[in-house]
DNA sequence: TGATTTTTATACTGTTCCGCATAATATAAG
DNA sequence: CTTATATTATGCGGAACAGTATAAAAATCA
């Protein structure tokens, strides 16, 4: 029996807390979502307030109410951007699959993620806040290295383990394949940005796993 | 004896052809080369006319005269980038130099000019355009792809070549090693930007060229 | 019903932006 | 010396910008 009669008394934060003022005529993480998808297509300096306020149907008080300056908004839809990326790739990383087919199926969502968009694929978000603003604000830098050092470390375990596992040689350097791996990501999504249509992606994404795992 | 006497009445465009009105307070290749500096560090939208006036020590109404509106001055600044990174690469792929000495040699040019500048380090000024305008612009799309691809085809002119003279097996796909090659390049030139020490940005590269020529 | 709280809506402020219009300046040509 | 030409220097104009102040609106609580 699932409990789901009258309401559960004994829970300690409920729900629905039951807000005290006028309701919110927005949801924030819906709002999050559309911000991001500017931020994505024009970067953080091309992108007004104005614009933002339109996207999230909120006007500009709320959105500092709700998110702080333009800035707070950038790195709140950052964070937002790498955990939607990380739980898209959580399930690849979890599945027992041989090396291959792996790193198919990593590069095939990573093509999915840079290359949707309705006006035009934008990208990684990562590397294009590393081109813009992680040069002079410390610290959307860190958040930046650390999702650098993220997908380093997550291919290297991908790679440690078909080590261990024999599919890939004893002379096989995980750290140095993983970088590769992350190289060939950090191009894609480069030329993704650049209109580089699919098919010559998978192209490169192939030849490189073919390297990567021996031809 | 050097004919400077009078003037070469026989010459079909004489060095200084004696221009007309007042002349210029500015050299138009210095002024370009500040415009690329500034663009290289703040990118288009985050670099005012103002910023490039002061850069310069034009005053806009020059500026406007001598390159045109601000996107004009972009491409322009990125031509000139593109010629410089090509003048500074051709020796290299003039000589003839073993394969891992000449990708040494090469990721090593690109890493000064990636980590160049007062201001933080540079990175790839094709990179950051690819991220920025190339979505939106086709023609400024239409130089990256061609920088993209200017770059593959150099780095495959090497591979083959090496592969000919027998020091990469047959089995070896220049056009493979030719892709991963510039996914290094564009890996160094976005870590770069986010202020990922040369000494990291050695080890990846050291580590592609292991893979790369066989380990 | 009236007071309190929270959010929305409108509008304002001062700045920065791009592009250009106008006038001053410096050279060559007649 | 005068005229023509090419550039510099100043500054205007209207739009967009980020951030905030103020008031209206919509809910809960007493």
């Amino acid at each position: 029996m699932v409990q789901k009669t009258k309401k559960p008394a004994a829970n300690p934060d409920a729900v629905a807390p039951r807000r005290r003022g006028r309701p919110r005529a927005y949801q924030p993480e819906i709002a999050l979502g559309k911000a991001l998808d500017l931020f994505r297509k024009d970067g953080f300096a091309a992108t007004s307030l104005d614009d933002l306020s339109a996207a999230t149907g909120m006007n500009r008080p709320s959105l500092y109410g709700a998110f702080g300056d333009k800035r707070e908004l950038y790195i709140k839809s950052y964070a937002r951007y790498r955990a939607d990326a990380r739980a898209a790739m959580i399930d690849i990383f979890r599945e027992e699959l041989p090396i291959r087919r792996r790193l198919e199926r990593i590069f095939a969502v990573a093509l999915d993620i840079y290359l949707s968009g309705d006006a035009g694929p934008r990208g990684c978000f990562t590397v294009m806040t590393a081109a813009s603003e992680a040069v002079s604000d410390p610290e959307i830098r860190s958040m930046v290295l650390e999702g650098f050092s993220e997908l380093d470390k997550a291919f290297t375990a991908c790679f440690r383990l078909a080590k261990e596992s024999g599919e890939l040689p004893q002379t096989a350097d995980p750290v140095v394949l993983a970088q590769l791996a992350s190289a060939t990501i950090h191009s894609i999504a480069v030329r993704a940005r650049a209109r580089v249509p699919r098919k010559e992606l998978e192209a490169i994404v192939n030849g490189a796993i073919d390297v990567m795992v021996r031809g």
